[in-house]
DNA sequence: CCAGTACTTAGGTTG
DNA sequence: TAAGTACTGG
């Protein structure tokens, strides 16, 4: 009984009362995830077996962590049976196992973002319609938001007021564009992200037996962060949980930010409905920031109309005022920020996974990236283009994609022609023309061209047909070897490591896709070597959650001493000691966007709380007045949220004067705001990055000013053992050229290489 | 068919 | 600015 211990009187409250409807409203910092994972672990202790939970929660990597947690506290096995990860994840597994109920395959692709708008494109495109008027992002985000509510193509073109709204705003094709790419996905044997929500509803709806099997498995279900589930997802739940009623919804109604993906803060209203004998749980107490934090920021949210009552509150000290910081441009503000951390860190030896960097863009990262590397701090970014995005990756995943489901068109078009084997744009074109003229796939016509006449001339359909030939050698393999045998197999003989591989031009980008492509099949290798005895090691299991995959997921115990910076939608659910909410800018935070109504701005309010109470112990926000656009240079003024707090909790500080001297203005060049690219590298012997101090060895070459001679042994991390053969350039633009026997000869920048000293003789 | 070049145009957040 | 596209000449 001594985890009980572990909670404050409210939160033990939530977590004892298992049985039933229950919804817990749960402050910023008041123990949230605490109480989740506290609840199911004490679900499990009272006798409920692991196997009839399912928690739904916003990132995997939560997930993971909530398992770990709870295995701690009860000990033995047991935690690892409980179904748990996000809803995609959860419901792309259930999908699978019944994917003949809903004539997919169960190795169907799951479609990303770029995959979809691609084929948006080539619908739109095959429609003769104007691409100015039918953008494939604007296009995608309708067929979006109609899958989150439901909407079939066929209700969405039978129904009067949407065929108005689509009418109004000049695109009346778009009931016969969702149609035709719902068509498309299906004969590809593909899922985009909604229809991973959208097709769990149809196989809930259209099959009793299916319905009432999960209704029996997960007889209790939890939901985290359920402010910002949309209809689709409320709907599976309520549907799931409809017999027994236990379930357990979480959430802030004051952090719901997604409302752009059909998050819908009336699902919290609804429960009240749909359970008109639930229990309501708050949680008030804030455990996590300071007084003036906490302070400050109910402060703001309290400006929002749209919100259930609640006091936060902490009994945490008065903590510092929140630092207010001027610049001139967007560079100054990334020097500003940056050379205070290094301060910061050096000055009262605080890691760097202290601080984070929180932005409206992902687009802002830039400014601040460039400065951490100057000043040689280890750093890590999150969102934008993930790993898996990358097109080299994306290149060698499509052959694995295509290896596994051959009607997967988009894989298809990437790699039919790459790397080149002389297989035209036109006759790519005809194929997709044939295809969809007798409703097949692709690969249909490409697999027997006497199926289905198309006009392609001979010379060409042999290449097609030696194409073809591979990927069913691939295929053939698929289940029996294991992936990385396979995964080499493939990068090999599709010709992709020989076309990132070629000696000549090899710039630093090439040589970062080659080593993209091991790292991924570096991946794929501790993927065989973790899977159990009785699971999978074939290539079409590691692929089953790739597409699901986001840099928030991946945990890969490299130095996690790094500043974190991310977006503040993926910093939801984190703290740091030590917060930095830059670009704080009319039109920039809150977004331009989000100017046109009232409950827009409410949202963006809504995020600005959400950064805030990221932080622990001190928050900094900034602005400039000036920021490059597209090239050019446009003024800017302080966000209106910098003046909805009240000034008792601020403390406003300009950069150049005050504050006394920092510790590494001539690191970073503060004279040239407006960055012309005569910095001078960055070469001082004295700012030697902490990490490297700490970390594994005095003679990591981390930082530049290295004692590095030609003719030494180094040890790449990726490379091994090697010799150098040339050193050039000055400062953070130092190459040396290693020849390493396993590899062959590669040039590297110090600043980035981690090389080792073998021996210096 | 392909590589190199000129031109255009982005508006934001995620699984 | 930067990425993606359309065009041109081999």
């Amino acid at each position: 009984m001594s985890y009980l211990e572990e909670l404050n009187d409210s939160q033990r409250v939530a977590v004892e009362n298992i049985h039933g409807a229950t919804m817990v409203i749960a402050g910023a910092g008041s123990g949230k995830t605490r109480v989740l994972t506290y609840r199911i672990a004490h679900m499990i202790d009272q006798g409920i077996d692991p196997f009839n939970i399912m928690a739904l929660t916003f990132t995997n990597k939560a997930a993971k962590e909530m398992t770990e947690r709870i295995s701690q506290i009860i000990g033995g096995g047991e935690a690892k049976n409980v179904t748990m990860g996000t809803f995609h994840s959860v419901f792309s597994r259930i999908l699978r196992y019944n994917a003949d109920r809903l004539g997919y395959p169960t190795n169907f692709t799951i479609y990303d973002t770029q995959d979809s708008k691609s084929l948006l494109k080539d619908i739109i495109k095959g429609f003769s319609l104007d691409d100015k008027a039918y953008k494939p992002s604007n296009v995608f985000g309708r067929i979006s938001s109609a899958k989150n509510n439901l909407i079939s193509p066929a209700s969405y073109a039978s129904n009067p007021e949407i065929q108005q709204e689509d009418k109004m705003s000049k695109r009346p094709e778009l009931g016969r564009i969702y149609q035709a790419y719902a068509t498309r996905c299906f004969n590809a044997g593909a899922m985009d992200f909604d229809d991973l929500l959208y097709q769990t509803n149809i196989l809930l709806r259209d099959f009793p037996d299916v319905l009432s099997y999960y209704q029996q498995k997960f007889k209790y279900v939890l939901v985290d962060e359920y402010q910002d589930t949309n209809y689709a997802q409320y709907l599976i739940v309520k549907k799931i949980a409809a017999v027994y009623e236990n379930i357990c919804v979480v959430g802030d109604d004051a952090q719901s930010i997604y409302s752009f993906r059909g998050a819908n803060i009336q699902n919290i209203l609804n429960f009240k409905k749909d359970y008109p004998d639930f229990k309501l749980f708050k949680l008030e107490q804030n455990y996590r920031s300071t007084k003036n934090i906490v302070e400050a920021a109910n402060g703001v949210i309290a400006k929002n109309k749209d919100q259930i009552k609640k006091t936060v509150w902490t009994e945490n000290i008065e903590g510092e005022k929140i630092n207010v910081i001027r610049t001139l441009t967007d560079n100054e503000e990334g020097k500003t920020i940056i050379n205070k951390i290094f301060d910061k860190s050096r000055g009262e030896g605080r890691p760097y996974s202290d601080f984070a960097i929180l932005y409206r863009t992902n687009r802002q990262s830039r400014s601040f990236e460039e400065s951490l590397r100057k000043l040689n701090v280890p750093y890590k970014i999150y969102g934008g283009l993930s790993f898996y995005q990358r097109k080299e990756i994306k290149d060698l995943l499509a052959y694995f994609r295509l290896a596994a489901n051959h009607n997967d068109e988009e894989a298809l078009k990437r790699v039919i022609n790459y790397p080149k084997r002389g297989i035209g744009k036109t006759t790519i074109e005809n194929i997709i023309i044939a295809a969809n003229q007798y409703n097949v796939s692709p690969w249909d016509i490409i697999a027997d061209f006497g199926r289905f006449p198309v006009a392609i001339n001979s010379g060409a359909k042999n290449k097609i047909s030696e194409f073809v030939t591979m990927i069913k050698s691939f295929t053939a393999q698929i289940e029996t070897m294991d992936a990385y045998t396979l995964g080499q197999e493939i990068a090999k003989s599709s010709g992709i490591l020989k076309e990132l591989h070629t000696d000549k031009d090899k710039g630093p980008e090439e040589v970062e896709r080659y080593q993209n492509i091991e790292e991924l099949l570096s991946g794929i290798k501790s993927f065989v070597e973790n899977q159990g005895e009785s699971e999978s090691k074939a290539l079409s299991e590691f692929m089953l959650d790739v597409a699901l995959l986001t840099d928030a997921d991946e945990d890969k115990g490299d130095d996690k001493n790094h500043v974190t910076l991310m977006t503040i939608h993926s910093s939801k659910g984190l703290e740091f000691p030590h917060v930095y909410l830059v670009g704080l800018e009319e039109n920039l935070f809150p977004s331009q966007m989000a100017l046109n109504t009232r409950s827009e701005l409410e949202e963006e309010r809504r995020l600005f709380y959400v950064a805030v109470t990221r932080a622990k112990t001190t928050c900094t926000l900034s602005y400039a007045t000036s920021r490059f656009q597209w090239g050019n240079l446009i003024s800017s003024e302080a966000s209106r949220f910098i003046s909805e707090i009240d000034e008792k909790f601020l403390n406003h500080e300009s950069p150049a004067r005050g504050q006394g001297r920092s510790l590494s203005t001539r690191g970073v060049d503060f004279e040239r705001p407006f960055s012309g690219g005569l910095n001078k590298p960055f070469t001082s012997s004295s700012l030697k990055p902490i990490n490297s101090i700490k970390s594994n060895s005095s003679s990591s070459t981390g930082s530049t000013d290295v004692h590095l001679k030609v003719g030494y042994n180094v040890e790449h991390d990726r490379f091994g053992k090697g010799k150098i053969t040339h050193l050039v350039g000055l400062g953070a633009d130092k190459k040396a050229t290693i020849f390493f026997p396993r590899h062959g000869s590669k040039t590297v920048l110090l600043r980035f290489a981690n090389l080792k000293v073998v021996d210096s003789e």
